[in-house]
DNA sequence: GTGTAATAGTTGTGTTTGTAACTAACAAGC
DNA sequence: GCTTGTTAGTTACAAACACAACTATTACAC
């Protein structure tokens, strides 16, 4: 064990992204939870449609990453509270339309509010210009694709 | 909806976070779990037992910030699977040590030179301070504990 | 038109997780 | 000694997930 060529654990990247994405979400997390009774993926499609009006599953699917029986439950979870409204396209019926209620907006509203606040915490002791610079680097991480095969030397 | 005094979801920390943490673990994922059939806590207890020897369960929940359910149903199966071996402590009968086997130290070993070369292809285009920084960071941010009420203005 | 493929969204299945409750062993107070 | 509390680790059950199969609708080829 112990001791080897330069690689350490705790530097590695997607480690350390694990564990800061987990940390930093955690109570920001129990707010929509204990609050509102959302679970991750209900918080997103609520942000989203927040955000961005009205959009279609595949539409949040595609900006979130999610896949679509992800936006499908939580969708389902989140017009049971009358979050949010569907409406069937008239020139594709395939298609619904997804957007908030009142409810739903002010819900969105009040945690867009504390995740502005929770945000700004989070980067306090960060220069400007540094907290700016990492929100690229994550932006550029989030969007890269390793395709190496990874293998041999 | 839309243009909400400077707050963008696109820019909120936890969700870069997340977005970076899924995307860049993706590749590397597949390997262990293609490959060896691991989980991703399979994965990290194999690699604490492979970078820090011979730990218990709670040592390992504790640096990998990992429940200890989560600990105890990876051990099972990496013991299922030949790759640790666990031993009760003689002073302490609650306390069992965990170490890799031949098996599992030559699966560490493989999986480490591989996650060595995947990090590096990660911060391929980052300068080596810049990549060295933003570790640095993302550190801090896995450490940081916001204990905002976050509510009320 | 008919046949084939693609797309939007849902449902069903086994697996994995989260949380709490549990057993077993130790520790400390008295 | 006994009682109470703590710690190491496991188990049970409900909720959530991944992935494939499904329905319904549109698009495209011919």
């Amino acid at each position: 064990m112990v001791r080897m060529s330069g690689f350490d654990l705790e530097q590695f990247l997607p480690y350390l992204l694990n564990q800061a994405a987990e940390a930093s979400s955690l109570a920001f997390q129990q707010v929509y939870k204990e609050r509102y009774g959302m679970l991750r993926n209900e918080w997103r499609v609520l942000f989203h449609l927040g955000m961005y009006g009205r959009m279609t599953a595949v539409q949040i699917a595609g900006r979130a990453q999610l896949h679509k029986t992800k936006i499908s439950r939580a969708v389902a979870k989140l017009e049971a509270r009358r979050f949010l409204t569907r409406t069937r396209d008239d020139t594709d019926r395939r298609v619904e339309h997804l957007a908030l209620t009142g409810t739903g907006l002010a819900a969105f509203e009040e945690l867009r509010q504390i995740a502005h606040r929770y945000d700004q915490a989070l980067v306090a002791d960060l220069a400007p210009e540094e907290a700016a610079h990492l929100r690229a680097l994550l932006a550029r991480l989030a969007q890269a694709r390793v395709t190496a095969p990874l293998r041999g030397k």
